[in-house]
DNA sequence: ATCAGCTAGTTGCATATACATATATGTAAG
DNA sequence: CTTACATATATGTATATGCAACTAGCTGAT
């Protein structure tokens, strides 16, 4: 059973854990966020993505995925939404198999709508997390390794 | 149709915005460690859940929620599936409202075999955030304002 | 031209997450 | 005691997330 065991291994865990933490601190800012957007219907995460395809004009699924460490599958469904929703339109293109898309008027504006809101939202987070905080995010991202 | 602010817009969000930066990080670390408990069939918010409730003895919802600040609703279906895996049981109460739980012994066996996976993917994450990064976590939640 | 293998996305399935709402129980005012 | 309110948890609905398996289209070697 190694119930003798077990108090140490919680201690540890409970004390150290990295994911317990960031994944605390994540459902934290992501509901200030979620918050502030919320009068737009519009969540971070798919604000994440109108911006990615703002700054990439024309995105590729592919491209986004390894940019956001975001599973292929994720984004499949979340641009569906976002198609359904008139913000995200797909691209022809000369391969058969891609499916780039890019940002609809509607997507732009509102991008430019959710602009105030999101500041609202990053102001409290950089309460949060202070400068340094902030700058060991970048930091640590691009540490993670690519994939493969 | 608000186009021409798009861009100043996406840029600003693009290069500062916490809420992305922390989500990406966020799926990384995840990844790791759910990658590294995959072998025994546990997920790291699964084993968060045994952590807290070998910490606290005879875990109170409400209470398992205020310190991982974690939605109620979220933590009665994460228990729900943890207790049909008989990893989590349901202590008896005086209150009739209450659903306090506790470890199994099945679940604090499954905590100490997790503990040398875990090790491996604490170690990983540690590569990647630094002692920096790991203190900041910590500062950062303890800035997280109390629900109300 | 064909077939084997690679690449790009999608779909099946399961879990995690949160808001809104509902249910059940406890508590206090009268 | 009964009613009004508060508390503890569960349920309805929707999105996010990732692994496995699948489909479709491209590419290169024979």
């Amino acid at each position: 059973m190694a119930t003798a065991r077990t108090k140490p291994t919680i201690d540890t865990i409970a004390g150290e854990c990295i994911a317990v933490r960031l994944r605390m601190l994540n459902r934290a800012i992501t509901n200030i966020y979620d918050g502030a957007l919320r009068p737009l219907g519009l969540k971070v995460s798919q604000m994440n993505l109108l911006v990615a395809a703002g700054k990439l004009g024309v995105a590729r699924p592919a491209e986004v995925c390894e940019r956001l460490h975001l599973d292929v599958s994720t984004l499949s469904r979340n641009v569906d939404r976002m198609k359904a929703s008139g913000w995200l339109e797909v691209v022809s293109d000369e391969d058969g198999r891609a499916q780039p898309f890019q940002l609809t008027a509607e997507g732009k504006e509102l991008l430019d709508q959710a602009l105030p809101k999101w500041k609202t939202a990053q102001r409290k987070a950089k309460e949060i997390l202070g400068d340094n905080g902030a700058a060991m995010l970048a930091e640590a991202i691009s540490r993670i390794p690519s994939e493969l």
